[in-house]
DNA sequence: TCCTTATTGAAAAATATTATCAATAAGGAA
DNA sequence: TTCCTTATTGATAATATTTTTCAATAAGGA
């Protein structure tokens, strides 16, 4: 289900700016911090205010529309997400992120972890990291 | 290896301030953020300054002596780690963050994932999130 | 005890996030 | 289309967080 139905369907509107934040995070590849959405919008010419950015990102993020994903040492920043439940895997050259789905990889792990430590396992955060294709045929170039 | 014998190999000081986070850290069960380490500090009334803990925090995480946890939400604080690879599973409710080894669970995912994406994964990040035993029961209390 | 210098921490600067509130525009009704 | 209502915006200010600077300090070897 897309923005414009989710809005519609939670009573609020279709707004200029949801709609560049919107656009900003459909074109980009790599995670977005609020800050380079903001210098993004920018760019474009589409003047919107640096607040909206933060409050559309809270709102996409409860339409559960975008997720967080985490740097190796930065912090997060937010990339489009598809609907159902799947995971990361960046490029730590490029920072390229790209989804894919666990699977039932984890049920034996977590069945494990359960036993072992007593805890009411409930969820889980994944993320790969490694060289995407384009950033590996980089390297061997400088070999 | 002790905190003590990582700053000699480094030629570094053993300093108060490096003890005092090193022991707050220490003392805690669940992740801590640079200004509640600060928080720590004052309330034991070990006078650092809240630099000295940022600082800090990059030192021992060099050192591996620490690590990053996320939160569902907020972003993430500091635990002490175990030498050796390991994950971190953190409760909903008290925030406390248990350690667990990974095993070799994650092989056959990690090798799927490679296949299909024709990424070289080298790292991963996994945190599991849930009830600890003593939350569990004190959700049963209110049943 | 003395010296050297890595380290500290106060203060300032730079960034990042959140709160306020009058002005605006989204979108349903007429 | 035009008119209303009000959710939403964004400039600004207020907070909070992180980094930089630099003179004073203390760690630890000689
Ligand atoms: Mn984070
Ligand atoms: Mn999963
Ligand atoms: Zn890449
Ligand atoms: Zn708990």
């Amino acid at each position: 289900m897309n923005l414009q139905k989710k809005l519609n369907q939670a009573g609020l509107r279709h707004t200029h700016a949801r709609q560049v934040v919107m656009s900003i995070l459909e074109e980009a590849t790599i995670p977005l911090s609020p800050q380079s959405i903001y210098q993004r919008s920018l760019e474009k010419n589409e003047d919107i205010g640096l607040v909206s950015v933060y409050r559309t990102l809270e709102l996409l993020d409860e339409f559960s529309l975008i997720r967080r994903v985490h740097g190796r040492e930065d912090c997060h920043g937010y990339v489009l997400a598809s609907p159902g439940h799947h995971h990361h895997l960046v490029c730590r050259e490029c920072e390229k992120a790209v989804e894919f789905t666990g699977g039932d990889d984890l049920s034996g792990l977590l069945n494990r972890i359960q036993q072992e430590t007593g805890f009411e396992v409930e969820g889980h955060l994944l993320q790969l990291f490694g060289l995407c294709p384009e950033c590996q045929k980089g390297k061997e170039n400088h070999a």
